[in-house]
RNA sequence: CGGGGCGUAGCGCAGCCAGGUAGCGCACUUGAAUGGGGUUCAAGUGGUCGGAGGUUCAAAUCCUCUCGCCCCGACCA
């Protein structure tokens, strides 16, 4: 069965992509040409991260609030950097109530602009500080090329946008945000992921930094899976977020600003699914758990959903996601399979035999065939039993997917190992880095990669640099990426 | 916007070169038998062949124009 490895051919790996988001009803296409529908179970999937880093803002101190769709343009001109960025890929709207608008609005691909205007609006001392406000939105970008969940012309995220009183308070509250990211990927997505911070040519338009949490998909290619921004007081210039502090000495604000979008939802995909399709992690699965009854005679069947259905209400009241397919047109044989391939983490079966011994048997999705079943398991106590088996998968999805990502992390001494690396199993390339933007924009120009991020577990180690040769203590990320 | 490819049933495709009543697989509907790993058999439903014009007794097929989509590149969470 599908062992994961790097699939050689990207294209057949979008192909796969693209089938398993269709074939299970995660998301489709929509008439409007890179807009995305997302369906109710890809939509319950973003639901349960979005109640999953809900849980972590709110112990971070955030609360969440709403600001407008539309941005006069003007607003976005003030940051030259951020106009600058962003100008390509904005949608406008021109007209409104029938008549030509006196200033065009710009449908928000992010609102460091508008929020930054109202921060400016509410901020007048240090005692107003520090603000920290999260939004769930939509946001718009103009991409010339989508791919469902990962890149779509409009997408859901969360954006928070922070202001402070001091420069520490504010990169502080960047690496705070970057962790809770990381902390996320790993204890709710079972996806490692590289921290690091973004190389100049990389970062957000009008950061002074802009970290980033990576990942490695199946086909060893990298997803900047959520980014947190260190906006120095870029923002608070432009907007004229001004304050007194506490030496009655009139100052800038400095704010940050964070997000993840739904493009995480194309991380759980692509980080690991396999040939049979979906795997989701227990603790974000729209159905945790699926009992799938079993019979051959109309007289076995009354006592096998009876049984499937005390087994699912017990679940239930303990609170797993679980779902009761009572589907008698289709072959259990068929149910398997198609509940292997929406990624449902545990299968739970029900046959005749299983009643007779008043137990059950468990199917773990991340462990194909026999090896991950379990016979034999007593109805009495399922509940705990199935929280437990949960918290196996997690932590046997995560520990699957670290594997994979160590064993395609590589360091290279030079660049014609560099480009053997990209040529042949592809993965992250760690190496001393020494070199400009000049030569960052070759490489990428050659060999389709780009620096990923300066992992920050990494800086400070002396080293060659694989390209220049100089010497440096910067540690760099390569890698091809979506 | 540059380079390549494709538009025929809900999806995937054949038919086109050599014009002659629109086909296959999957899905869907009905019936029967099946049912511990994607059941089988039988009978059905469903298509202005992307659009417009032309050639012809006759066009999915040949010609002209047009529209749309996909892939590769520039952009990007």
């Amino acid at each position: 069965m599908a062992e994961k490895g790097v699939t050689p051919r990207s294209e057949d790996y979008s192909r796969w992509y693209t089938d398993v988001v269709q074939k299970t009803e995660l998301a489709d296409y929509s008439p409007v040409k890179g807009c995305m529908v997302i369906r109710p179970y890809g939509y319950t999937l973003w639901e349960n991260v979005q109640a999953a880093l809900d849980r972590r803002f709110k112990e971070t101190g955030h609360v969440n609030a709403y600001f407008p769709l539309f941005i006069p343009m003007s607003f976005l001109q003030k940051e030259a950097e951020h106009v600058k960025g962003f100008a390509p890929e904005l949608a406008v709207v021109t007209h409104g109530g029938g008549k030509e608008l006196d200033e065009p609005l710009v449908v928000r691909p992010t609102s460091e602009t508008i929020i930054g205007y109202m921060y400016s609006q509410w901020i007048r001392s240090y005692r107003d500080l520090p603000v920290l406000i999260n939004q769930w939105a939509n946001v718009v970008r103009w991409e010339m090329r989508t791919r469902l969940f990962l890149r779509t012309t409009e997408f859901l995220w969360q954006e928070g946008h922070t202001a402070h009183a001091t420069e520490q308070e504010a990169v502080e509250e960047t690496l705070r945000m970057l962790d809770v990211y990381a902390d996320f990927a790993i204890n709710e997505a079972a996806i490692p992921v590289m921290r690091g911070k973004k190389s100049e040519r990389e970062k957000f338009a009008g950061a002074v930094d802009s970290y980033t949490i990576e990942a490695m998909m199946g086909n060893g290619w990298a997803l900047q899976s959520a980014t947190s921004h260190f906006l120095g007081q870029n923002f608070g210039r432009a907007f004229d977020i001004k304050f007194l502090n506490q030496s009655n000495e009139l100052d800038y604000a400095w704010t940050t600003s964070w997000g993840l979008s739904t493009r995480m939802v194309g991380a759980i995909i692509m980080a690991h699914g396999d040939d049979q399709g979906l795997m989701l992690p227990p603790r974000l699965a729209p159905f945790q758990a699926v009992v799938v009854p079993i019979w051959r005679k109309d007289a076995e069947q009354a006592a096998v959903l009876e049984m499937g259905r005390r087994v699912a209400d017990t679940l239930k009241a303990a609170g797993v996601r679980v779902k009761l397919d009572t589907r008698d047109e289709l072959s259990a044989g068929f149910k398997f399979n198609d509940w292997e391939m929406r990624g449902v983490p545990l299968r739970i079966e029900i046959g005749p035999r299983d009643v007779e011994q008043n137990a059950v048997v468990f199917a773990r999705r991340d462990v194909p065939g026999k090896e991950g079943k379990t016979f034999g398991v007593p109805v009495d106590g399922v509940a705990q039993a199935t929280r437990d088996m949960l918290d196996t998968i997690q932590a046997g999805m995560l520990a699957r997917a670290t594997k994979f990502q160590v064993a395609n992390t590589r360091t290279v001494r030079n660049y014609d190992e560099f480009k053997q690396v990209l040529e042949g199993p592809g993965g992250f390339i760690r190496v001393p880095w020494g070199g400009t933007g000049e030569d960052e924009d070759r490489i990428k120009e050659e060999t389709k990669a780009t620096i990923r991020c300066f992992p920050v577990e990494h800086q400070g180690e002396e080293g060659v640099c694989f390209y220049t040769g100089n010497k440096t203590d910067r540690v760099a990320i390569f890698a091809r990426a979506y």
